[in-house]
DNA sequence: GTATGTATGTTCGGCATCGTACAGAGCGAG
DNA sequence: CTCGCTCTGTACGATGCCGAACATACATAC
């Protein structure tokens, strides 16, 4: 076990000048997020950013039925609680940890304060969030014209590029939930993926073993946003992959 | 038939202080929106931001395949071109002119400088950027959980609110691509809301009758939207809708 | 070891949408 | 008026996903 991350560990707070780390790093607070911990909820009021280093965070979209869609993963990439920044302070989606870890928050008045004095942290969020943005117009696409297995591939390539390594803790009924499908559809997808080698899994263990094989299963969309998101933050992201 | 529209007419436009409208407004270019028109390509770096008086543009996203489908629609109520504040300059989204009319652009350049020296521009812009948000994601739901009838409804709804009658051109074909279904999908759909007397329609010309019923009809996705956006942006938008 | 809960596998009919094909109907150009 | 084009209507089987029900297997607590 290594001991406690370290603040760079998320690559926005390490892609800021060592004058603004040293301004904003002391109002850092580590805080873990254990499986299912809800962030938020659809229009509450948001009191802190949370800039994950180890954990997942998946942005869902919640129906008046029950029924949910995740509409953008966020990790060691980026921040939860863009709306603060954005004026709004809240969002009609909910934040919930999709792998535990940790991350480090920072009260969202301690951000604005460093938005009005130094203009570099506003153009790091404000292309971060366009990054975001991409990803959310690609899974409305995705949604519309892609395969339950296309889409998993796709999934699967979103979460352990932001984990430390290949493998996941993750039942299939929480990608059902996730991808806004059946778990059976789940079940049967990957299925066809472990009979390929291309995973392994078990009881909510996930490896990932053949991740190329993995690329030319997914759908376009990974790596449409991908390479977005390479292009809107290279320095942030010299290798986003291993 | 009125005379040229008045910049006025756009509702960012109009949110601005007097002082701000002074220092924007002469550089304001008047241009005219053919329906169809591409504003701009996938990856295309803009030069303009585009702010549409009786216009409607649609943000695509198209695919390897060629299908496509619409992310968010921008009227009256909006611009056209974020990524240039963003800081990414391009997106790899398709703006096409889905309705003709008018709209005011303006140099990219401009827009920065405004940006740059004062804070307001900036507010505005980031808040409207949030509700641009909530309806990609909103969309991406829509596309997963609702049926075509009730995104028909949807889509009806988002049309004419950024229109100044009832009244809209628009073929099935294009509704189809805006969707991203099949035309005949959209041919069986409008023909059930025609029986119901909810809209009448006729080679590219549909008439909306009963707004509230076509309310009832659609998805809640129409209503989370809408309300986000109004909460987002009370005074730009006092009544979006008649 | 047994019991209980959780995770995964399988099956079945049903339905929305798709792909394809073609037919009629309105409209404009010549 | 007629030709040709665009727009709309209809039909067909195919298919991917759904809802529901149930079986199996592993995991942990007791």
């Amino acid at each position: 076990m290594p001991g406690l991350p370290a603040p760079q560990q998320n690559h926005l707070l390490a892609a800021l000048s060592v004058e603004a780390q040293n301004r904003l790093f002391p109002h850092l607070e580590l805080v873990s997020l254990p499986l299912g911990k809800v962030l938020y909820e659809s229009g509450d009021s948001l009191r802190h950013v949370y800039f994950p280093t180890n954990a997942i965070v998946s942005l869902l979209y919640v129906m008046e039925s029950g029924a949910s869609a995740e509409i953008s993963v966020v990790g060691k990439d980026g921040l939860i609680g863009i709306a603060l920044f954005m004026g709004g302070e809240s969002t009609p989606s909910r934040g919930v940890v999709q792998s535990a870890g940790y991350a480090y928050r920072l009260l969202g008045q301690r951000l604005k304060d460093e938005f009005n004095r130094h203009g570099e942290l506003l153009q790091l969020m404000l292309r971060y969030t366009q990054a975001l943005i991409t990803q959310m117009a690609q899974t409305a696409v995705c949604n519309r014209h892609h395969s339950i297995d296309q889409q998993l591939c796709r999934w699967l390539l979103l979460s352990i590029d932001r984990l430390p390594d290949n493998q996941l803790t993750m039942t299939q009924e929480l990608i059902a939930n996730m991808l806004g499908v059946r778990r059976e559809g789940v079940t049967e997808a990957a299925g066809k993926l472990q009979k390929l080698g291309v995973i392994e899994y078990n009881r909510g263990h996930i490896t990932v073993l053949d991740r190329p094989r993995l690329e030319q299963l997914s759908c376009e969309c990974y790596a449409v946003v991908k390479k977005e998101t390479d292009r809107l933050l290279p320095y942030v992201f010299p290798r986003l992959n291993r």
